[in-house]
DNA sequence: CCATAGTTTCAAAAAGATTTGAAACTTCCG
DNA sequence: CGGAAGTTTCAAATCTTTTTGAAACTATGG
């Protein structure tokens, strides 16, 4: 065998469970905002016993070269990818971070956060400017319509705020323990259709 | 006054505010997998005192006329907005569901949910595969891949669950009242940096 | 029924996002 | 150094989604 020690797989397809798996990540990952390959590189990388260079991925998932790389340095700017260091190889290889609940955490943490802070000061500011409109018209048909706005732009201030608790609550939960949220949801629930 | 009764309002330009926050609801709803417009047009409505015709918004946000009908058949498909009729008037208005927190649990149920569910399903039929190939190989490289994807998927298959628990929870507390979701979030964030 | 006000549809255009492939760059080694 | 192996970049091509606008359609009042 003259082939390197290191290259132990070498298989170049991808088996039918794989391709499924990395199919319906991939599709997840696309509704929820990222393209569908970055889904696809990490879903092969998370199932491969070992990590691949950038062009086991070039080949099992039939991308460009530039793909992959701009795909796996997306990846890694979202800490879902490592590069892994073989000893011996000159390529870069990769692995996928296994531990989901702290993967999706940071996502959670750096996207939807910055969204939903955005949206909090925007409402925020807003309900400002109307209050100085109420303060300032003389005008009785402003002034009403001011008051309207007021009630429903606060409605969408508590529920960003809302969102944003569920957030850090999803966030602050990932880096001790799962267990207690998904418990007291569970219980939430058929509380709830207990009641009903 | 030859004008209507009805129409009393007849400004064609929105306040800034109501620029403001139609921005911001936009592309929130953008990034959130909706179209920018369907954001824009129901913040339109949510935050006008009395129903709009589709002529109105048309103006207002300056959309082609095709635009704004796709929007509101969209928008009533999602059951965010509806039709009003208002006495003595030929055309059609519109209102915005302000149950905002009905409105996104209906979203929530009918989207999110069937796409988890798909993955569910996905994720068992792969670890049936993999359970059959396990049975039936005699290659321990092969079982021990199969081993460690079964692990894998087995993990993915947790998170989807406990997606799926969160989403039911969500649903079925807009039926009754957040408050105790609301705080049991906050609750369990408070601890969880205590604990740390 | 006709004429009119209003709405919907849909093919084509525009805008936007993703992917490609080849050139530029980097690193490592002899 | 010189060059081979690998990676990154980026303008152009492709593919998707969204928007337009005009024509078809619907409903209403005379």
């Amino acid at each position: 065998m003259a082939r390197s020690v290191k290259n132990a797989g070498d298989k170049r397809a991808l088996m039918p469970t794989e391709l499924a798996v990395s199919d319906v990540i991939g599709r997840l990952i696309e509704f929820w905002g990222f393209k569908r390959n970055m889904g696809r590189v990490w879903s092969v990388l998370y199932l491969s016993p070992d990590p691949l260079s950038a062009d086991d991925l070039r080949q099992v998932l039939q991308l460009s070269s530039g793909a992959v790389s701009m795909t796996l340095s997306e990846l890694s700017r979202w800490g879902v990818v490592r590069k892994v260091w073989i000893q011996g190889e000159r390529k870069d290889f990769y692995a996928a971070e296994v531990q989901l609940w702290r993967m999706i955490s940071r996502v959670f943490n750096e996207r939807e956060r910055s969204e939903i802070i955005a949206a909090i000061d925007a409402f925020e500011e807003a309900l400002a400017t109307i209050e100085r409109t109420k303060k300032s018209t003389t005008d009785p048909a402003v002034r009403a319509r001011a008051e309207l706005q007021h009630e429903r732009i606060t409605q969408l201030l508590k529920l960003a705020k809302l969102g944003k608790g569920l957030l850090d609550a999803l966030v602050s939960t990932a880096k001790i323990d799962a267990e207690p949220l998904v418990r007291f949801l569970l219980g939430a629930r058929s509380e709830a259709s207990h009641r009903s």
